[in-house]
DNA sequence: TAGCAGTAGTTGTGATCACAATAACGCTCT
DNA sequence: AGAGCGTTATTGTGATCACAACTACTGCTA
């Protein structure tokens, strides 16, 4: 029976309408399937190096293959993914020169949002990033990672938003989704409370310089946020070289 | 029959061996279908806002349907082509904003690249820097308009190899291809000769500025390519708006 | 003639099958 | 017991079919 109403995917998310009445694109499983794997991927649900199959994935997610293979597909282009010699896909392990090189095409990306947020925010773009900034600060230090994690992502992308340049957005999203499994080994490791409250004082600075129209200075806070994050990755892989090896066919993820 | 080999499609490339004994990944019929429609939209068989169809090209290609819609998603997802709310994709018909960010983000990254080119680059990679040079400015200006805009492509890329950032290097790609079917528009339409003179100053500014390991003057000379075409593009699209309304169902391009 | 309903054709999505290549397992022989 | 080999299981790819949504055309009605 075609395009069968799974259950297991959960409801096609609320539509998100921002603008109401446009020619909204009909929902297709491969698309929920897509988003279910990368929010599994974000939440660290499965690991570096674990190898994902089309069938096992399509069987805990009550789907025929067709909708994998080409959820898998996509995240394999957007690199979130990686393809190994046998075509089969698995989690990427970003070596720390992978890790750097992102981190750098950030910090000269999202440096350029930061500085045109200075220059080009309104009111609502002010509102919506200080709401942001609050959101980040009252999050609970123990609660599970992903929920700082997330409300850092959401911080960024407030003030990235404000820039009024969705193109280059476009751009910066799958850098963030390509690091997203191995930041999340840091979360977890080295605590989230360091991270938080080192995260706050870049953070504010940032919030500073956009609020006061001084662009330089905000694209210098959010370049040293970022660099923070580049080098806490390096220093993490030195230390964690046993981690990172090149674990094949790791089984899990409970849908 | 499945796995059929089809003779439309020609060899599989000569296997770019770099690095003689990588585990090479067999190839796929896929991956054919897709260098073939990605070359096609690079030689502008296809015109902005023309609509593909999965059957269409499965005939023209002579494969079944399968191979064709994944290639189609690939470049989907890259952004070479686009989403309509019907599910069918089109080349797009970027806009000036649209052109303009990505050639921002060109700037930003293209810019970094060429800048580390002039700090690293060794002697092979200026050897072939130089040959790539010399290639451009053989183009006869009558040939081709293809022809010329692949050896400027040659050109920056052989700049942003001797970055040495492999990671970076593919974050660029995309960028390129996104841009290609909106350019050969304006090599047509300008003339080539006129972008080619244009382009060589910048070009020799650059191989000089690398040359002299003159890292800030490198990346001038680079930015100050991209702003020219995307200012180029900014006056092709005001002065030839009518050409770029919204076409759909414009058929052709025989493999 | 303009408007509209109905129909035939087209298109993308999802399911299922077939197959070749790889990987995993068990067996034998030394 | 351990290395080598043949067999079975698994995996991704490609083809084909079924179907729903959409498009375009036709012919009827006011």
């Amino acid at each position: 029976m075609p395009r069968s109403s799974s259950t297991a995917l959960g409801s096609p998310e609320p539509k998100s309408q921002t603008h109401s009445l446009q020619p909204v694109a009909r929902d297709t499983l491969q698309e929920r399937v897509y988003l279910r794997i990368r929010q599994a991927l974000i939440h660290s649900e499965f690991k570096p190096g674990q190898v994902l199959t089309i069938r096992e994935l399509a069987q805990k997610l009550g789907t025929s293959i067709m909708p994998v293979r080409e959820a898998l597909q996509k995240l394999t282009v957007e690199r979130v993914l990686e393809l190994l010699p046998t075509r089969s896909v698995r989690v990427p392990v970003l070596s720390a020169e992978e890790f750097a090189e992102i981190c750098e095409a950030r910090m000269l990306l999202e440096g350029h949002m930061a500085r045109l947020a200075a220059e080009r925010a309104n009111a609502g773009d002010l509102e919506r990033i200080e709401q942001a900034s609050r959101a980040f600060l009252s999050a609970k230090v123990p609660s599970a990672p992903t929920v700082i994690q997330q409300r850092n992502r959401d911080f960024h992308f407030a003030i990235y938003e404000a820039a009024h340049q969705p193109t280059m957005l476009e751009l910066i999203e799958p850098l963030w989704v390509r690091c997203g499994p191995c930041t999340v080994a840091l979360f977890v490791d080295l605590g989230a409370e360091k991270i938080k409250r080192g995260a706050t004082t870049h953070h504010q600075e940032a919030l500073e310089a956009i609020r006061a129209r001084r662009p330089a200075a905000a694209e210098e806070a959010i370049v040293a946020d970022i660099r923070a994050t580049s080098e806490r990755y390096q220093k993490y892989r030195r230390e964690h070289a046993e981690f990172f090896v090149e674990g094949r066919r790791a089984k899990g993820f409970a849908p």
